[in-house]
DNA sequence: CTTCGACCACCAGCAGTTTCATGGACAGAT
DNA sequence: ATCTGTCCATGAAACTGCTGGTGGTCGAAG
C-alpha cells in the first residue's frame, strides 16, 4: 500500500513512517504542507496521514484544496488538539478519520488499514492534457508551448470538460447539460459564443487547433 | 421477463409487444412519456424500451429523469432517423443500448435479452468493423488501413447503417427510410450518389472494395 | 455468338440551404 | 466601473440534393 506521511516533528514522522514500512507499505514522507500537496497530486495514494500542524499549508487547507479539486484519496488526520470542534471540522473537510496524539501504533495502523479498505483509491488526475497544452485543475492554470492562458471561469469549464473527454464528440446538448446545468434548448447560440471564445484564447495564437468542429454533430479535442 | 414498451405509434407499439409476449415474456405498453414514468417508477421491470420520440415527456427525458431518481433498469432505444446528434447522445446518456428503425424483430429480441443479462458487450458497442476498416461511434471517427477517413454526416450514417447489417443488402427503399426518414421514392438518385461519395472515400483510395452493389436490389458490406 | 436496346448505376458539378464562427452590443453581477 | 455572460446580426463555409451525361450490364433477337 502506497501511503503518505506529512508531518513536521521529524522523530514522530520517522517513527511512523518506520512502522508502517515494517508493515510491508511503501512511505513517502514530507514534513510541509506544500511538499504534500505537490507529493499528493503528483503520486497516486492510498491514504494520507495528515498532521494537523505542519508548515507552510496547514493540514486542514491541504485536505480542503485536495477534496476542492476532486481528490478523493481518504485522509487519516493526526494531532495534539483533541477538541471537539476540531474533530468536527476535521471530518467534514473530507478527512475521513482522526487521531489523537499520544497514541498507539497498533491504533494508527489499524484505521490506516480501515480507511484503505472503505475506499480503494484510484489515483486522481489533477491535470489534463492534449498536445502541448496542460491543464492545472488544482492552481486552475492553463498552459500552452509555454506560454501561460488565462481562461475565464466558463471557458476553463468548457476545455476541462473537452479534455476528460478527450477524443469524444461532445455535442452542443452535452455541453449545455454539463456546464450550463440545463436540459433544454436555449434557443440561442451561447455555445458557439463561448467556443469561439475559447478558441481564440487557447488555438489562434497557436499553430495547430486543439477544438475540432465535427459538423452537424458538435465540438472535440484530439486524442 | 417483465417489460415496458413505450411507443406512441400503435403499429409498431402492438407489433413489438405481441413478439416479445409470443416469446414469454410479460409486456405492459403505453404510448406516452407520462405514463410511462409513472409505470416505470411503480413497476419494477427487467428492460425499458423506449422510443425517442413519445409524446409529453420524451424518451430521452425520461431516462435521464429515472437515473436521476436512482433507477438503473437497463433501456433499449428505439429511434427512427436519428440525427448523429441524437445517437451520440443515446450512447452515452445512460441508455444502455438503442436501435434504429426499422429493424428486424429477431435483433431487438437479442438486444433485449442481452441488455437483461447485462451483457457489458452490448454496451460497449461504440465501434464498428468491417476488414480492416474502423467506424468509432463516439469520437465520430473512421480509419481504414490506419487512414483516417472524414465524412460527412449523411456520408457517416450510411455507412453506419452499412456496417451494422453488414452482410445484408440494403435496399433503396430501406436506405431512405432509415437515413433520410421518407417512405417515398424521391424520383431522384440521391442514394446512388451518396454511395458513389461514400465509395470516393471509403473505397477508392484501397485496394478491396467494402460496399458492394447488387444489381437490381441494393448495397451491401460483407461481413 | 454477336449485336442492340433498355435499363441500371456511377459521378462531376452546381446551387440552395443549413450550420457555424465571430465581432460587437448589452445587461447583470461584483 | 469593470468584468462576465448572453444575445444578435452578418458573413463564410460546409453540406445536401439534383441534374445530366457517361459507362456498364443484361437479356433477347438476329
Amino acid at each position: 500500500m502506497k501511503l503518505l506521511v506529512v508531518e513536521d516533528d521529524e522523530t514522530t514522522g520517522t517513527y511512523i513512517a518506520r512502522g508502517l514500512r515494517e508493515e510491508g507499505h511503501t512511505v513517502d514522507l514530507v514534513t510541509n504542507g506544500r511538499d504534500a500537496l505537490i507529493q499528493a497530486t503528483s503520486v497516486g495514494y492510498d491514504v494520507l496521514i495528515v498532521d494537523r500542524m505542519v508548515p507552510q499549508i496547514d493540514g486542514m487547507t491541504l485536505v480542503k484544496t485536495l477534496r476542492g479539486a476532486g481528490n478523493r484519496t481518504p485522509v487519516l488526520f493526526l494531532t495534539s488538539l483533541g477538541s471537539v470542534e476540531d474533530r468536527i471540522e476535521g471530518l467534514t473537510a473530507g478527512g475521513d478519520d482522526y487521531l489523537v496524539k499520544p497514541f498507539a501504533f497498533g491504533e494508527l495502523s489499524a484505521r490506516v488499514a480501515a480507511l484503505a479498505r472503505r475506499a480503494p483509491t484510484v489515483a486522481q488526475e489533477t491535470t489534463l492534457h492534449a498536445g502541448d497544452l496542460t491543464m492545472d485543475l488544482l492552481s486552475r492554470r492553463v498552459i500552452r508551448a509555454g506560454r501561460e492562458i488565462s481562461l475565464l471561469p466558463r471557458e476553463f469549464a468548457i476545455l476541462e470538460h473537452l479534455l476528460r473527454r478527450k477524443g469524444r464528440v461532445q455535442t452542443r446538448t452535452m455541453l449545455l447539460e454539463a456546464i450550463w446545468d440545463i436540459s433544454f434548448d436555449p434557443m440561442t447560440n451561447v455555445v458557439e459564443t463561448h467556443i469561439s471564445r475559447l478558441r481564440a484564447k487557447v488555438d489562434r495564437p497557436f499553430d495547430t487547433d486543439l477544438i475540432q468542429t465535427v459538423r452537424g454533430a458538435g465540438y472535440r479535442i484530439d486524442a
